[in-house]
DNA sequence: GATGAATGAGTGTTCATTCAT
DNA sequence: TATGAATGAACACTCATTCAT
């Protein structure tokens, strides 16, 4: 186990700041998501970036910081996809099913947000809430929503006076918290509520319960 | 063994077994669920609960045994107030509503039990799968809500074929969402959603979904 | 939020990690001897080294593995000074003669060796048989035996037919048994064996009850 | 020591004083024996007694107390042993054979004492030095190795001159060293030493180094 | 005399963070 | 910029010992 004293030339002295500064944000968005903020080791972030723990310090400050990063980054990461979604034209009724659709399986494909998620609640927002970044990203899915229930009442398909944040959170629910206690409700019930076909059955029934209830 | 006495300890050494039990789980339930596992610390705990920390290891085993324990504590004690619901002899819609109201509420007045959730499946249910007294828990919720569906798909006001585990999974959504998100969700929508108007309109929107797409 | 921390200047940081690990090995060689391995104490040891804990958990994986790497070096030295020995060229009662002075000399030099070996007897050996490194490194001292005891047999100056193993065995012990138990025979003898007359007493009696068995 | 009443403690509650004393050293000379005094837990002792804790404390006033009578005992135990021999009537040879015998057996068979010396040993024989106990207990088999050394050279089987503290300290090597180190020297040599033939053997040898050296 | 719950000072180990190179 | 050795505070857990019953 005896170390050699000669300097080493460096193996990967990589030199690209930015590709650097994203290996630390891709490794810590997986530690933080796996083990929660407190949970999460430093040196495990640093080993799995393939950096070394000096950069993070370098980059983000301190752990804390870090984890505001990576809060940040799966924000905007939510926040771009969401953008994506053009339901302008769609029918009310197809345009509220496919927006269901891409929140479930948004969750379903980004365990990691959720677990972040779950964790920023845990400290009661305490980062979220300092993040001047975050606060700006206020969710497009609100506008779609409210577009689709004023499309969907003046045509006729859709009930009155609905107010769009209790949709959002209805919808919202729907997917998160399935996803989010998917482990204690397989367990619960004995069944692997990750399979394709439970999903699909799950997906199906939130979106006959949102649009049964907008149906006049 | 004797409960008779206060929980708080005397002076010193108190020397009641259930007592210094009890405090330690107390304790513990607030520790971790306002830190979640990782987060929690041992000596707080054994400060809080006025005992000391060798008494959290004789009781407990280790700091997992203690969530474990306290795990199974949280589940106990929803598990006795879901039994204390009676809605055999209400109307169907009458009942879905009331249950609906437990939920939501005992999510509201028990946000340690949310947290504990949160942390579990964290933990991908880690413990919970190996707690043969939590899974032999099966929730009544579940028998009552089965009951419900088929008296109100026989009297003609709800819709036939629901599925009473996804009915569940949605009512359950639908509350603890709510609370388990709500710091995250104040933040971005501005506003403080553990306030009573937020909560009551929060509940009715919920009841109103349900009750919309269960209406045949 | 995750942890207070302070910055401290902190006056020496050698950064020499080979210094820093035999400033360890030395000053827990030094401990475990005093106290045995259940009885030595990590932070004792850190203070001695003038290094710190971390960096013994850093190098040595933790106390047991502090342990053996104390042990394999033990032996390693024990091995290296048996090395140098070359009685080749003596005359095989010389040759005995002074090997039985290198032992017993030995032992009275490195105490330390005697407490380690009887630790490790005490837990019947559990390190010793689980390093590789130790096995490989054969007593050469039996070679040296071998040779002398069959060069005296051919020149009649010896016995014949000595078990090799035998006559290791009990030049090991007449100079390893009263070290090791210098201070029950002290007491109870009532004399001080540490002394240089009685050092020399014994070591002289010792070579002749085994030139005196030898002799044919 | 009434020793009428028989071993086994009543179910709780013995109210023996003499026999729970005797079940906890008995206790605590297979913990220490086995872990040293450092290693040694009290809770085991307590455990293994059949008894409790606060008995050892009331008997023994602590741990060092406990380890100082259990120290006595060990001395006493081999002091009753040695009484037993008697000598005197034998052929001198044949004597020093027998003694040999003795002496070897003695620790073949009393694993306990050879761990207890050692760990004495280790402690610079602190406790053996206050114990007026022990220090009384001067060895008797000393004065029979002067009988048979003079014997012995009075009729001129032995030589002369031979000191019988060196012959004490020799013969007590021969046999407790093999003993002491047998799991280490087993695991370099390869072989179980503490097997029946390996221990006739290396007594045999023994036998034949003593009294080949006492050959005039 | 006996029991076992209670205690506080450790004891091995881990952590986020800093600094020399 | 990059590296990894170094640090001390904290952490989970253990121990000998005491005390109420």
């Amino acid at each position: 186990m005896t170390k050699s004293k000669v300097a080493k030339p460096g193996p990967k002295r990589s030199r690209q700041p930015e590709v650097t500064r994203r290996n630390i944000l891709d490794a810590a968005l997986v530690e933080f998501a796996e083990k929660g903020l407190a949970g999460a080791r430093v040196d495990e972030i640093a080993a799995r970036s393939g950096s070394n723990k000096r950069m993070i310090y370098e980059y983000f400050g301190n752990k804390d910081g870090l984890w505001l990063f990576v809060l940040e980054r799966a924000y905007e990461k939510m926040r771009e996809e969401e953008h994506a979604i053009d339901v302008a034209r769609m029918k009310p009724e197809d345009g509220m099913r496919y927006l269901m659709e891409f929140n479930f399986k948004f969750c379903s494909r980004n365990p990691e947000f959720i677990a972040l998620l779950n964790a920023e609640n845990l400290h009661k927002a305490g980062f979220l809430r300092n993040s001047k970044k975050i606060r700006e990203l206020y969710t497009p899915l609100l506008a779609v929503i409210t577009d689709l229930l004023e499309r969907g009442a003046k045509e006729g398909v859709f009930r009155k006076g609905v107010d769009p944040v209790e949709m959002y959170i209805t919808i919202a629910a729907l997917g998160f918290f399935y996803f989010s206690n998917v482990h204690t409700l397989s367990t619960i019930f004995g069944r692997n509520l990750l399979g394709q076909k439970s999903q699909k059955t799950r997906l199906d029934h939130s979106i006959e319960v949102v649009l049964g209830y907008l149906r006049p």
